[in-house]
DNA sequence: AAATCCCACGACATCGTTGTCACGACATCG
DNA sequence: CGATGTCGTGACAACGATGTCGTGGGATTT
């Protein structure tokens, strides 16, 4: 265990003093050349390198991002971050990033420690709890997806209702009058507008809305397939699925598969990489984790850069990629899987 | 902006001095009870929070684990972080997640980086990099999926030479003799391990290995959906594919399925989500992403708590997961497809 | 009752860096 | 030629926390 190399130690090697040795490193401009390169050889000989804890005490914000999610395995979360870290890396900025594990007590606490951090920015994929007490706090935050229960804040999200909607039109222009809601937790906002864009196509089309034909806490893949299987034991009325997030849309189709239901159509709120693969094809509502992540890191970097905004809501795009699904009536369908 | 909350303010508010508002803070049992409810009341009435870099700095560690991966968006090492991150939390311990980007350069740069921000530790998944600059790195490291080059350490992998032996075989075994092996790079030492598998059975089996049946560059899904167009045409002998990366499966699964090739078996180095879905069935070689994860967690910390260690090869566990894929001969599959 | 010990507490130094300021040397200006 | 400005440099304090060590007073020991 070697000894830390201090700038201290540069400074002894150079024989200059400390703060000189300092404004070399830090590129600072006012130095005679003679020394600079008396304190560079003496970085190179002792492999020097800067504290970064120390320069952030001083500084006192660390130059690092971080993300929150409920959790990265999730396909959609993951891509965001990639893009996130994209844009991070054009300022050498890196990431931390923490998931909140689907626990409202376990969020708070993680947030409060990445604060303690003094990280220069957050960008948070908010969970269910109430983020009031974040009111207070002085680091730049961007809510992702969904805006936070509780405060005015920046939010980068799409317009969940509409494309819900539209979705469930899809099917409904099809034929399909008895459509299944899928998704995870109405207490979590983005769940909440989607079944509220689902319910406003229902009405528009003079449609009743059931609520035997919505199934929460499909917060898995695993969890899908298993409330897709009550679902069609408990409601064979139903000839269309509307699985309002894609993890849940997987979970879903490997029901489906197993019980060879090709009659029933699906739509999903957002794409998935195996839609192109699965038969039937099903279409989607695709909203870009790549744009969302994108638009994301811009508004939280100009936040730390200074910038003074007032908070505000970002929609990005939003659109159908049909591929096929339920553009067959439920009695086409039917007719179909029995021929 | 309100101004920082430091143990200074605590120690004014409950008159008392730093240090014993500190005690307080760290839960040293030597504190008078009555200045113990007074240093608390200061803390609640100001909202006090530890500033970590402050306590890193002086503690000479930063309560956190740093993790690289090439990338988060591959399902495989995405599953991998939240198992470690399981296991950090039960340890109140945050993790920093860094991709590498595929680029040898900023590899070095990240991990550089990581060292300077004092982490207590790192699990790297190594890329192509020379790591023998870490050599003399005091940050106890732990290898994950596969070793690094130029350097000896503490690596949790599976024994990928025999997994692709097996998935060969299996392909064998169905009656296959032209089996094309599709994988990313040969610099990356998984890859390398796996076509050398590849080949054993082959040699095993009597059957010449052909350089033009090995296809790399399949990096990402589309990287491969793109080769396996060009496989299909240049190569139409083959009748098997053994795919060494889960999500170069899923872009070989998607050409085929364009192509409505369903005469090509298939197998995995990799189990995917969607695996059971996509039809025919395809079986795979399983490797959990979870028990690596969790293995590398175990023994960072073991590490990080003092525990020295001679370097070592964790290996995880590997089975073969038969769905069907392969196990008919070449030519009852293209029956089926024709019939 | 004297000697010893323990304990609550606080002053101070320290972690490694950077901001502030002052100082001396040399250049520039009127 | 004296006054002012610029520049390289270094001493020092500060960021916010904790480790070390000393102090004084009460409890314990003999």
């Amino acid at each position: 265990m070697k000894k830390k190399v201090t700038l201290s130690d540069v400074a002894a090697h150079a024989t200059t003093s400390i703060k000189t040795a300092s404004r070399v490193v830090n590129g600072d401009e006012n130095v005679t050349p003679e020394v600079k390169v008396r304190v560079e050889e003496a970085v190179e000989a002792l492999g020097y390198q800067v504290d970064l804890l120390a320069r952030s005490l001083r500084k006192g914000v660390d130059d690092v991002l971080a993300v929150v999610v409920p959790t990265i395995g999730d396909k959609f979360f993951a891509t965001a971050i990639e893009e996130i870290e994209a844009v991070a890396l054009d300022r050498d900025t890196q990431i931390i990033i923490a998931s909140n594990h689907l626990d409202p007590a376990k969020e708070k606490q993680v947030i409060r420690q990445l604060e303690q951090r003094r990280v220069s920015g957050m960008i948070i994929v908010p969970n269910v709890a109430d983020y009031s007490f974040m009111k207070t706090s002085s680091t730049p935050t961007v809510f992702l997806d969904r805006g936070p229960i509780g405060m005015e804040a920046d939010v980068v999200q799409v317009d969940d209702e509409f494309g819900a909607q539209l979705a469930t039109e899809h099917l409904i222009a099809a034929g399909h009058k008895n459509i299944a809601f899928v998704s995870d937790d109405l207490k979590i906002k983005t769940a909440r507008l989607r079944i509220d864009g689902y319910k406003a196509a229902l009405a528009k089309n003079q449609i009743a809305f059931n609520d035997k034909n919505v199934f929460m806490g499909a917060h898995s893949m695993d969890d899908a397939a298993r409330i897709t299987t009550e679902l069609l034991r408990n409601t064979p009325e139903i000839s269309a699925i509307f699985s309002s997030r894609s993890t849940a849309t997987m979970g879903v189709l490997r029901t489906l598969h197993e019980r060879n239901r090709h009659d029933i159509a699906v739509i999903s709120f957002g794409d998935f990489e195996m839609a192109q693969v699965v038969e039937p094809k099903i279409s989607v509502i695709d909203h870009s984790p790549r744009e969302l992540g994108r638009l994301a890191a811009e508004r939280i970097f100009a936040k730390i850069d200074g910038g003074e905004f007032e908070p505000e809501t970002i929609m990005g795009n939003l659109s159908i990629i049909r591929r096929g699904s339920g553009e067959l009536s439920p009695k086409e369908v039917r007719n179909v899987s029995v021929g």
